[in-house]
DNA sequence: GTGATATGATATCAAAAAAGTATCATTATT
DNA sequence: AATAATGATACTTTTTTGATATCATATCAC
């Protein structure tokens, strides 16, 4: 199983450069410090910006920084930027699967898993995963 | 984040079935009872039985049933047939993401958090699931 | 033994999701 | 006004997942 996704993966690493960098850098600076193509890179601070983990400037000194202090960010907090979960308790088969998927209990069981694990992404910061 | 494959889902149901059915079933009558493609749902069927979760016989009333009592199934053993996962530890980008990767702490923190996800699902018995 | 019926093994195809690219628009600095 | 940065977004490629098709093999009834 692959828990989170290369960009999510990324923007920890990409965070984490910024922070080492003074809390500040552009595209160019990144790039330049990690193997990640480049416009991808370009895209997932952009979604960065966007979720207001940074908060981005145009222009000449452009670049990103943090919108608020880093050490309160979660890895829930920015692994729901990248991957888009279901809904919570809806069966992911549209109830198509079972004769009686009125009595189905399974999807009830499966959503609860699904939060359980959702739990102890909201309880790593992601400071603690630099360190 | 999608915690089960499809595979998984559908094998869950399945042994559901065969064990509602006395603890036997063959691919024909499972499938009249559950909304699932034929082939696909044969050859869940067929990695259970080469997991040696269900035994299988041929021929005329042959069929599925429980290898071993179904009550000791975890939902990792379930899980690991169909999901493989990174071997713990692995960089998933082998080590080309970062300058430093020798000093990379990540991969090996993200490595435990799988770990941990993993252990939930050894806790997790699939006849739990059911009730 | 032979025919019907079931699974075994496995190759292939299709759909969906993830990963990566390209481009034009907009804003800030000089 | 020119340059240099990000914003927005549409597109393409690759990988994974989901699904199909087919021939081989074993079992049972007769």
């Amino acid at each position: 199983m692959r828990v989170i996704k290369k960009e999510t993966d990324y923007a920890l690493r990409a965070l984490f450069f910024i922070k080492n960098n003074g809390g500040h850098a552009d595209v160019s600076k990144i790039y330049s410090n990690m193997d990640i193509p480049r416009p991808f890179l370009r895209r997932i601070l952009q979604q960065l910006a966007h979720a207001k983990i940074l908060l981005s400037k145009k222009g000449k000194h452009g670049g990103f920084k943090f919108l608020r202090p880093f050490e309160k960010i979660t890895l829930a907090r920015l692994n729901e930027i990248f991957d888009k979960r279901l809904p919570p308790g809806e069966c992911p088969f549209k109830n198509k699967v079972c004769i009686n998927y009125k009595t189905c209990v399974l999807k009830g069981k499966l959503s609860k898993l699904e939060e359980e694990i959702y739990k102890m992404f909201e309880n790593i910061l992601i400071k603690d995963l630099w360190m």
